[in-house]
DNA sequence: CTTTCAGACCTTTTT
DNA sequence: GGTCTGAAAG
């Protein structure tokens, strides 16, 4: 099938041409000429001999709704990257182009790499994730909605406390029988969101030990989104909610993105949930012309509501849609391929690829079993030495694991080696107490009605606890106290020296051109103090706010860095940040669900020990353990050239308080002659 | 009211 | 090994 002869349904439906809709008269004909023009030899990319014919389909499909299947290593981000060129060549404005990824970077590498092929203009496609995305529109929107356009954002930390709070108002302590913690209430809110599926069938299924506490639990959750509309405060799924809200009560807004956002394309589309889907639906409109990018083996995020039906069900929501399968692999070598395949032959439902590879010869993976775990570190330590020596860059090379905390004892190992390393996943340095400490402050200066916040950072002064907070808090709510003179002045009333100061602190930056550096800066000598005073390995967080510092450097407003802090926190975790730039060369420890999309020459598999991986509270489960497979999938497709497998044996797990020595159940059944099996013993 | 302290609890994965 | 909660001391 072919855009260029005759895109299906460009006859009946005429929405889509901009002729027929009156529009600024630049805009107008710039795309009408290009249009029915397309196959004109004003192309200068030779897509031809570029791509493979299936990536060449996709290209040239523009119009109208494509699913594209895209098994691991098919060259995804190059057939995206040939497609967005295209349109650009094509005359399509890059304005109109609207590119929904999974993490901002990959949106950024693929207009970058974009750009290479057809100069700057690419840069103005709009791209990032649903959350920045629904967060830049909503900015322009909150009025409609009932929100300040100064809202601000909640990450998951934030979230439980507002539900700590009013839990404690509400009077729903742990008294008498088991009531959830705070963590466990906001993940049920947040899957009942996620899923569209009311919170007492979320509890009925997936928490039954709560089964009594559901009217509390339905109390609570409501008065937890109403806290949120209140003051201002949008959690992640809020974003999503909201985003949805305003395309469904508001027609001529939804037109008016419409109009902005005429070819949109998903990428990670298996990862995508309902909410995303709506979104992706109510904006496509009737133009239809939605391209969605994904593999539904490599579907990894139901926790967070990702629904791999989305892209099995795709062409039933969108009827008439183009399906192409990307099923050559450049990534990997035969055996690596083969392992993988293995891998994901049993599992449940899945679109049918045969992915294959021109890379034969090369290793076969290998399954390392290790007494212990110290020796399972040591195994690793002795492997990337060796490789290193053969002239395998550290860059090249990558750990993965399950869990972030499995990586623990090999971070010994390599600091004992003077292995450099960077781990990504896990906690994050954003998430840090101090860290968080400091952006409290900025974000009341951003939204004085951010109680959260505010909550934060009155708790952290000398004789001020729950009640006290909660005192000044009303006042700035009701208004008598301020950021200017007099609203200070009567802070200063309240008798207490600590909350005097932090007034006129915040009213000496509330200033909108002290630029944020300098705000950042005078923040941190206010801070200081406080830290000393609160944690005993200060010196240490000390680091961790002179990186904050540096970081917040880089942003002009502070309405784009509290964004990004929010919805693009840096990934690494908190020893790594700091260190950037010190050494190019870097190991690469990663979660396997951080490890999505990317790959190495080398990759080595962690703990793949049944229990661990999968993880024990899976195990119940069918569709957890068929996710915790796919898990595997992504895993070992990330390996271009080698692949190594280990789990120690005779652990014991303080969960089920069993010995484990099992390999995952994943890699146990692999035939001999598609993986060699090794044991490291002591010597 | 706030702070401190001791015992209970449980640990995926991330926007 | 860390966080979280509740009770007692300041």
């Amino acid at each position: 099938m072919n855009a260029e002869q005759d895109p299906p349904q460009s006859s009946d439906d005429t929405s889509r041409l901009p002729a027929e809709r009156p529009q600024s008269p630049a805009r107008k004909t710039f795309v009408l000429k290009r249009q029915k023009d397309v196959s004109a030899p004003t192309f200068r990319i030779r897509y031809a001999d570029e791509l493979n014919a299936a990536q060449l389909a996709v290209v040239e499909n523009i119009e109208g709704p494509v699913l594209v299947i895209a098994g691991a290593g098919t060259g995804k981000t190059r057939t995206l990257t040939y497609r967005v060129a295209r349109m650009i060549e094509m005359g399509i404005p890059p304005g109109h182009i609207l590119l929904l990824t999974f993490t901002r970077k990959a949106a950024q590498e693929m207009l970058r790499r974009a750009s290479m092929l057809v100069g700057p203009r690419a840069e103005q496609v709009e791209g990032g994730t649903f959350h920045s995305f629904a967060n830049r529109t909503l900015r322009h929107h909150a009025q409609r909605l009932g929100y300040n356009p100064s809202f601000n954002i909640l990450d998951q930390g934030d979230c439980e406390d507002v539900v700590n709070l009013l839990r404690t108002r509400l009077g729903l302590e742990a008294k008498k029988r088991r009531f959830p913690r705070k963590q466990t209430i906001v993940s049920m809110i947040s899957s009942s969101i996620n899923r569209m599926t009311p919170l007492r069938e979320i509890v009925e299924a997936e928490y039954p030990q709560y089964r009594n506490e559901i009217e509390e639990i339905e109390s609570l959750a409501r008065a937890y989104q109403d806290y949120k509309r209140a003051h201002d405060l949008m959690d992640y799924d809020d974003l999503l909610v909201n985003m949805v809200m305003l395309l469904e009560k508001h027609p001529d807004v939804r037109e008016r993105l419409a109009d902005m956002h005429r070819f949109i394309m998903v990428d990670e589309y298996q990862d995508t949930n309902k909410l995303q889907h709506e979104i992706v639906h109510r904006l496509s409109g009737t133009r239809r012309n939605v391209m969605v990018v994904g593999d539904d083996s490599q579907s990894i995020y139901s926790f967070r509501g990702a629904n791999f039906r989305n892209i099995m069900d795709f062409p039933e929501d969108f009827p008439g849609t183009t399906v192409i399968t990307l099923e050559e692999n450049y990534r990997s070598t035969q055996p690596i391929l083969t392992f993988t395949n293995e891998v994901l032959r049993s599992a449940a439902e899945k679109y049918e690829k045969h992915l294959f590879t021109r890379r034969v010869g090369g290793d076969l993976p290998m399954i390392v079993s290790t007494m212990n775990e110290t020796l399972q570190s040591q195994f690793v330590v002795q492997r990337v030495l060796e490789l290193r020596e053969e002239g395998v860059e550290l860059n090249d090379m990558a750990v993965l694991f399950r869990s972030s905390f499995h990586s623990f004892d090999l971070e010994i190992e390599l600091n004992k080696a003077n292995i450099p390393y960077i781990k990504m996943g896990g906690f994050k340095f954003i998430e840090t107490a101090h860290v968080k400490d400091l952006v409290a402050h900025l974000r009341v200066l951003h939204n004085m009605r951010d109680v959260v916040s505010w909550n934060r950072i009155l708790l952290l002064l000398e004789g001020v606890g729950p009640r006290g907070a909660q005192r000044v808090i009303d006042a700035i709510i009701d208004g008598s106290i301020t950021l200017s003179h007099d609203g200070i002045e009567r802070a200063r009333g309240l008798g207490n020296q600590a909350v005097a100061r932090l007034f006129e602190t915040l009213g000496a930056l509330v200033d909108e051109h002290i630029p944020l550096p300098e705000k950042v800066d005078l923040l941190v000598g206010y801070y200081r103090p406080i830290m000393k005073r609160k944690y005993d390995d200060y010196t240490k967080r000390l680091k961790d706010i002179e990186v904050f510092a540096e970081i917040a450097g880089r942003y002009r407003s502070l309405n784009s860095f509290l964004s990004d802090m929010a919805l693009e926190p840096p990934n690494e975790s908190v020893t790594d940040i700091g260190e950037s730039g010190s050494e190019d060369e870097k190991l690469v420890l990663s979660t396997i669900h951080s490890a999505k999309g990317l790959e190495w020459s080398s990759v080595f598999l962690i703990w793949a020990l049944d229990g661990f991986f999968p993880a024990a509270r899976s195990v119940g489960s069918h569709e957890s353990i068929e996710e915790e497979r796919r898990l595997m999938y992504v895993a070992t497709t990330r390996a271009k050239d080698r692949l190594a497998i280990s789990y120690p044996v005779n652990i014991y797990d303080r969960d089920s308080g069993m010995v484990l020595s099992k390999p995952s159940r994943f890699i146990e059944t692999i035939p001999e002659e598609i993986a060699e099996r090794w044991v490291v013993a002591e010597e």
